[in-house]
DNA sequence: CTAGTTGCAAAGAGTTTGCATGGCG
DNA sequence: CGCCATGCAAACTCTTTGCAACTAG
């Protein structure tokens, strides 16, 4: 892989580290930076910004637009070894990048992967010759923790 | 359906006529404000939001957040008898309603309805306890005709 | 020394809100 | 007359770019 001399200075290691640690889980660029200010050593957004542009080429991380309660933003994620920048290769072959379930009441982002749909991008392309972007798909619906909230107290 | 006191203006009901004349396919409200410039009508900004607002809040439309060329925007649609409110109310149940399919490159919405799909939502409500609501979820991708396309002359 | 990085400030793009005007019942 | 739709302007949020100071090799 590329690698520009001089790129890994600490900030452009850290906010890997850090996207890293989170294990697949998103945050945004507000909240990257908010981390870095909290620890102590504080990393301007723009900066953010332009790494986590370059991991995303690079294809260590993926990006996301999401909606939010308060508008719209994106996210980013660690982008992990078996679902990186050769899944576009192979992704009419039946990638198993895992799919997002969003929760329409709480917010939260959760992280869909079963059977049926690890199948499923195969099978699309197949059948309907529609090459599936798992990583760009979000269901949404309602999560167990909303769905038994109302149960309790029905809206 | 509640239909407050002289909500079907001109500009309203030009809206909702325009969108659902395009049979599916996505706008942006700059699309729509343009479109209605170009003949001669011209809508505000601000007006062409609030009736998708309410469009969508009505259940007459949907909204997706959708990344461009040159940064994100909000694109909507009209949103079809069959995949409307009713949805809602059996959704746990496995409902049969269809999913759908857009091509990032040209666009096209196409429905999907597959013996693999009808039966996700009973699965993933199972096994995840998340309950998906089918109508608002969209797949990401490539369609035939662009892969094609790609194929011919890569990008 | 040189090339690349950093981050403030300002520019952009899309969306939302405030408010005065105007149309329709 | 009264209510609400309309749309200009301004506010807001998130993101990108310009540019001068700085850092690492």
């Amino acid at each position: 892989m590329k690698r520009p001399t001089g790129y890994n200075t600490k900030q452009s290691q850290a906010i890997l580290d850090y996207i890293a640690s989170l294990g697949g889980s998103h945050v945004t660029v507000g909240q990257i930076a908010g981390h870095f200010e909290s620890i102590g050593f504080p990393i301007g957004l723009t900066t953010v910004y332009r790494h986590l542009d370059k991991l995303v080429r690079s294809g260590r991380a993926r990006r996301y637009i999401m909606e939010g309660v308060s508008g719209s933003c994106y996210q980013y994620e660690y982008a992990e070894e078996d679902i990186g920048v050769d899944v576009h290769a192979r992704a009419h072959e039946g990638s198993a990048g895992h799919f997002h379930l969003k929760c329409e009441d709480c917010g939260a982002l959760l992280h869909l992967q079963c059977e049926v749909l690890s199948g499923l991008p195969k099978r699309v392309y197949e059948e309907h010759s529609f090459r599936i972007d798992a990583s760009k798909t979000v269901f949404y619906g309602k999560c167990a923790d909303c769905l038994s909230r109302d149960a309790e107290r029905p809206p």
